[in-house]
DNA sequence: CGGATTTGACCAGCGC
DNA sequence: GCGCTGGTCAAATCCG
């Protein structure tokens, strides 16, 4: 595949949600889609502004230009744009990492207000891994200070400080993932201040007792084979910055866009032509629109 | 008894 | 301005 089959391969998900709305690139967090199961990836990333001193730091050129499409795009979007990072993937494992950089005026903020460094708008340092239940201990001490149900998650978001260090100004949250409920996403905020891992008490801990109740869910009968993300646990984190690369053919663009679907609307048995004009013409616009990117970046 | 957990209240950001 | 949502606080409760 060349790398204009490459573009033309993109995924409409990944268009959009690399586009943060309006004409001026934005400053703020996007969602990015990587499918590393793409053979050109590695390769194509040579295409890309690579960072010099972070490989994996990317960024998408040339988007800015067809603005108009954006704007139209985005606004198809919507129902399930946000902020948070979503790591997708097919066939192999995915990604387990995210980082998701800060500007220096945030990482300022951080030190500066503890209030600050967790509002919404500071919330784009972090870390997201996905693992499964025992993947959720780690080597530092944790204690839970709230517990949140979240919208469109039949599961609550828990929310852990870190209890190694008085003053460690390190977060965690944790949540079963709604896609499959094996898998917890766990979201590390800020950093941890200078100490070790000794938990300040050796006091055995059932921080996540009420979190790994084994789901009632149809998803119980799941099997390793019939999960994605069952395998997909992986040491090795990615990190990314900035725009979307993905590639997905249309059956897999139209499962995607189903299980989208289920989330927004708690039906399973949508088609896509219930909650879209056309799954077929917006998949041929986002080709037309990755091409218009490619020739842009030939220009 | 002291630290961890629970849970309702409160606050800030954001969209309409 | 208002309502919704996510994140944190803090008092009550739990537990080793």
């Amino acid at each position: 595949m060349d790398e204009l089959a490459f573009f033309m391969d993109w995924d409409l998900q990944a268009i959009v949600r690399g586009y943060t709305g309006e004409h001026a690139p934005s400053e703020t967090t996007t969602t990015t889609i990587i499918d590393v199961t793409n053979p050109n990836f590695p390769h194509f990333c040579s295409e890309l502004q690579v960072q010099d001193d972070d490989p994996f730091c990317i960024t998408f050129p040339e988007f800015s230009d067809t603005t108009l499409m954006l704007d139209e795009l985005g606004d198809l979007h919507k129902p399930f744009s946000s902020t948070q990072t979503i790591i997708t993937t097919t066939s192999v494992p995915i990604p387990k990492e995210v980082v998701i950089k800060a500007s220096d005026q945030e990482v300022q903020d951080l030190h500066e207000s503890p209030r600050k460094r967790i509002s919404k708008k500071n919330q784009n340092k972090r870390v997201v891994k996905q693992v499964r239940e025992d993947g959720l201990c780690d080597a530092w001490a944790w204690r839970k200070y709230g517990q949140k149900p979240i919208k469109g998650s039949p599961y609550p978001r828990s929310y852990y400080r870190c209890s190694s260090s008085k003053g460690c100004l390190a977060r965690k949250q944790v949540e079963r993932s709604h896609l499959d409920p094996q898998v917890f996403i766990v979201t590390y905020t800020a950093e941890h201040s200078d100490h070790d891992h000794t938990p300040r008490s050796s006091r055995k801990t059932r921080q996540y007792s009420n979190i790994i109740v084994p789901p009632k869910a149809t998803h119980e009968h799941m099997t390793s084979s019939d999960n994605p993300l069952e395998d997909s646990v992986e040491d090795e984190p990615i990190i990314v910055s900035g725009g979307s690369g993905h590639c997905l053919n249309k059956d897999q663009l139209s499962s995607q866009v189903a299980q989208i679907g289920e989330i927004v609307t708690g039906h399973d048995n949508l088609t896509n032509d219930d909650w879209f004009p056309s799954i077929d013409e917006l998949d041929g616009l986002s080709q037309e629109f990755a091409l218009d990117g490619y020739l842009h970046g030939q220009l």
